[in-house]
DNA sequence: TCAAGAATGAGAGCACTGCTCTTGCGGAAT
DNA sequence: ATTCCGCAAGAGCAGTGCTCTCATTCTTGA
């Protein structure tokens, strides 16, 4: 009865899938605004209505989108911090920062709709649940994970920080990197802010008829941020 | 005669100005994508389809709230590095970039919705026009201007310059800054897009629950990054 | 095993959207 | 004074998200 049972969840799973994969493919295609609930019924040879059964609304559908799409992102970011630790040779804390900021920007442009969708404005009228939270926060771990690396290799150096800004720093520290220095903790926060500065204008195309060299450019930007974190070597 | 056709024109232009501004207001209600011509329209007290007499389709409309984003930004920029000139006592590079970079930050979060509509995704299906090129660079070109400033007053130290970089600094460098060391050019265009990156994480939220001193947590991070441009003092 | 029950799909329908087209009105130019 | 042209109004089309009802079909418990 289990495989009974598993039938029609196998079923429900796969449709499900099936309409997220079909969202994605317009979403791909036209971006998140003209993402409709119709076509892809359509698309997929139901009624509308049908849909419901499985995302109880269009704004449920864009978030399992997005919370694909920042495991998405997750997951680029922690495959390169992995072939960066035990790959060939093993990269230094400065090489694996910029392979795993090389990853994520390699993926934006390559999902620029899903990149949007993340990273973009907030979807209108909509609210991020508390489903993103976890998935959203992979990329950034991983970015920490590089500093405890460096800094248990004793290749961190703590840049300078304000007085003003110590017990801010002392809280930040304290909430998602309790082992680092402050200085640290406040530096990756804000590198990570101006990393995805940097991806959002090359995918947005501000940078369109400014850099044309784009690698390059990011190459030297992505280091800039690595020696702000105290990233040596 | 030309007094009647100045009340003519007269009539279009007050006319226009009340759509746009209605559309502002539902803009900074709801976001740009539940801006609807026809809600428009009603609270004008008009019909929808009159309103195709002054904007020939909603992402004209929507265009012309960027543009007119873009300019408010602008301005605040500008008028931030102005009074940072010829203000009490008049600032150095450093602190003008800093205030530029605040007043830059203070519009985006008094204007959230607006700031999306010009630094968050592109809206779905629509392509920036040339329109908006000229408003839209009005802040970098306020950036530039304090590096400038630096110049000439002997208080600008150019960053270092990855040798595979240096052709395309500088190509980037006569197109934006002839006079300006190819370095500054390129750290210049990384902060600026930096800066952004900054801005939008605190717009869109991504801070919450993470980063409380939003004041201060900014001021230092600006401030770094007029370092890595090379502003002195 | 069979009947009660839950899950699913189909269809109609509501209120809304952007946009087009036609019609009529009133001020502007000749 | 009459011909225009700008403007507004209304109807209408195709599309949207979402809800409701009704039938069917699979699952489960007695």
């Amino acid at each position: 009865m289990s495989a009974i049972r598993g039938a029609r969840e196998r079923a429900r799973t796969e449709v499900t899938t099936a309409i997220k994969n079909e969202a994605r493919r317009q979403l791909a295609q036209e971006g998140a605004a003209k993402l409709s609930l119709r076509a892809v019924a359509r698309e997929l040879g139901m009624v509308s209505s049908a849909l419901y059964r499985y995302f109880p609304s269009r704004d449920d559908l864009l978030t399992a989108l997005i919370v694909d799409a920042y495991d998405a992102v997750g997951v680029a970011a922690e495959t390169a911090l992995a072939d960066g630790r035990d790959g060939p040779g093993g990269l230094g804390p400065r090489d694996r920062w910029n392979a795993v900021c090389s990853a994520v920007r390699a993926w934006a442009l390559a999902h620029p709709h899903e990149y949007a969708l993340i990273y973009g404005s907030p979807v209108p009228g909509y609210t991020a649940p508390g489903d993103t939270i976890g998935p959203a926060s992979r990329v950034g771990l991983t970015l920490i994970a590089i500093a405890r690396d460096a800094s248990r290799a004793d290749a961190l150096a703590p840049p300078p920080l304000s007085g003003e800004l110590r017990p801010e720093a002392a809280r930040i520290a304290a909430d998602i990197a309790p082992d680092l220095p402050p200085a640290v903790a406040v530096a990756l926060v804000a590198a990570w802010a101006q990393l995805f500065g940097l991806i959002s204008f090359e995918v947005f195309g501000q940078f369109n008829r400014m850099v044309e060299e784009r690698d390059a450019f990011f190459a030297q930007a992505a280091s800039r941020l690595a020696e702000d974190v105290g990233l040596r070597g």
